[in-house]
DNA sequence: GATGAATGAGCATTCATTCAT
DNA sequence: CATGAATGAATGCTCATTCAT
């Protein structure tokens, strides 16, 4: 009847809805989902505690939609980096360093995503989408490694799921490290972007080493 | 005086905590730990509300406990089975598979010590214990790989503990995505202790050729 | 903005504090502190549990509140009263029916101030607002008892100080002891007017004669 | 059938008594009856948990015990100290002032007797016999006060009794601002003898006063 | 007699959620 | 749409009391 109105309205939804997901990101990271209260929440976003509601169903559903949107981000990330027509080896490098761009630039994002949705209880259809972005994910550097494979007429199908695998989780698993503050300090800022590229370094040596010896 | 009942108490007391530990750990996995409380792990114990206090100060003592039984379980296990008189090669190969052993073997306490302790709002004092046990089971791969690059008589300082870094977080980033669920299951289960050795092999292969290289 | 919401609002939560208020003093004094539970309070206040943490952060504050007015109580009470331009000898005897008088009529704030707030654990802050306001209700007779000694060109400063604590803390020890139950029931009602009037008495033939004798 | 056994049993049990009793005094007024817990008590008298209740039916029936124990106290050295063929003013002098050492020397049962029984839901028949005690120390300055009207040929009986009542409230009344901390200590305790002294004297002043003036 | 482990009702307080205004 | 007062179930924890040993 009126679309004027009513975009203006979708309009100033969006905003508030922004301005809610800030406040709510920047809280569970702090302090965990848990001790974040909806209460902290609509503060930080300058909302009265009725208003969340009219925006989000619960804290759970607001839980998700952060959550969500952090994957999408990373995959986009992802989807715009890695062009199919690179070389495998490219693709691989490039996919890893995204990550690692995503990481650096976006860390409370990737802080986010590490908080397992498993624990909860968040209703079966929602762990089912969260899966399948993670899967996505997964794929760039999956596909890039049984290219690799494919182009030096390899059939060695598990190899490269195996080593596809090996290379996401040891990138993860360096993240993951640093984040639970396994490291000193001095090392973790000074070092991150070489880490990894020794990283990848292992790992391309490998692949070529493994490609000519057979 | 009466050492007998004494002793009886004792065992009885230790037979107690076991109960309360289990039902806690348990609990603590699956639901986390804010999710769980007091009374769950009474009911799951068979205990009565109050009877917990008896043998634990508080949710947190018991958390502290728990935590720390693991990591002092896993270290002991990295102390019994790195021998210092084995080849560095050796010693590394071996912390990794007994770290795999520990996942595999005593996945729960894996598991525990997960779960970041730096956001529960420990006394500094735990935090403090609980990093020095962390460093505790870094060393082992750390003094393997730096003896390593000794040997060959190579002054290369900081690389000893890039590498060293890498390998202990790789494996650590492929028991935690699993953790998260981030493989499917067939996979999961049939292949990891040949994921861990691929790992392994990819990092061998790196540093034979880094020692040979130069 | 909307002052006419804000105002409705004001006033509304002015209402629900004095329920709360009184439904508290009512308890506290009839079972006393530790025996009052918050349940005791919102049942009897008719609200909810959580509510009653909308209008006071705990029980402490509670508690701190409503002494606190006892005491602005007293004090405004002894202020409209005890006039400086009075003879000392009437502001003295006018402090003390003002004070008989609260007692009488606002028996149930007196009976408040009994209660020790040093054994309660308040924060020090409170605890020296407290002892403020105290010395205040104390410096009536002080002060009128001090003109007295002066006006008459005596010097005895300590004398003055010892005889109006003696006035007020004799005062006191009648109510005290009334509340605890020391006299029987039929003497207490109908003579507390006049036992204050003979211990008035008491002391102005005492101030009178010690000021001639000397 | 063995007194012998018997007669030590029952000097043990009265040792354990005192044992309880001396550390549940204390604890009484160091922290009050709710915050003492029968735990504390036990820790203080070095037994465990359960033994007390072999001494005690429950916690209200061992601050009664306490109760009763300080009256009889205060009764006896008054009984001791009052002799029947004194003068009535020495009987009132004396009475007071052995109020007064037994609020100086034995501190901790004066205080007892303030923390009103009847806040503690005892059984009625304690509540009375406990009232009871408290007319017993009443009655000694009562009489002393009729005698001093009798032997003067003065039928004023209400007179004797408010000037009784007024005696022993007035000293009651210093004892209790006292404690509830209400003058700065440097007063206190330098002058707390002269104190009474000079409250007595106000009060003999007017009885011999209101003697003559009829 | 003595012990101390066990009980469970009860406490102050928090917080996601609702709903009248 | 927005508000914020109200709700009440739930939480970690305490403690007087009991009872098997």
């Amino acid at each position: 009847m009126r679309p004027h109105i009513s975009l203006q309205h979708e309009k100033q939804r969006k905003v508030r809805v922004r301005t809610i997901v800030r406040a709510a990101r920047k809280l569970f990271l702090k302090k965990g989902y848990h001790a974040t209260t909806i209460r902290d929440i609509c503060r930080e976003s300058g909302l009265s505690n009725g208003t969340l509601y009219f925006y989000f169903e619960n804290k759970d559903a607001l839980y998700a939609h952060i959550y969500e949107e952090c994957f999408q981000h990373l995959n986009d990330m992802l989807e715009r980096a890695v062009r199919p027509d690179m070389e495998p080896l490219e693709q691989i490098e490039t996919a890893l360093k995204t990550y690692l761009r995503y990481f650096l630039e976006h860390r409370e994002m990737w802080d986010m995503l590490d908080i397992s949705y498993r624990r909860l209880n968040l209703p079966a259809e929602l762990i089912k989408r969260f899966d399948e972005q993670l899967q996505r994910s997964y794929r760039f550097v999956y596909t890039a490694v049984e290219q690799y494979f494919e182009r030096r007429g390899l059939p060695a199908r598990t190899d490269s799921r195996e080593l596809a695998l090996l290379l996401f989780t040891s990138i993860d698993g360096l993240f993951y490290d640093l984040k639970q503050g396994f490291f000193e300090d001095p090392i973790r800022q000074l070092t991150l972007e070489r880490l990894v590229d020794t990283q990848i370094n292992v790992f391309k040596a490998y692949l070529i080493a493994s490609a000519n010896g057979r």
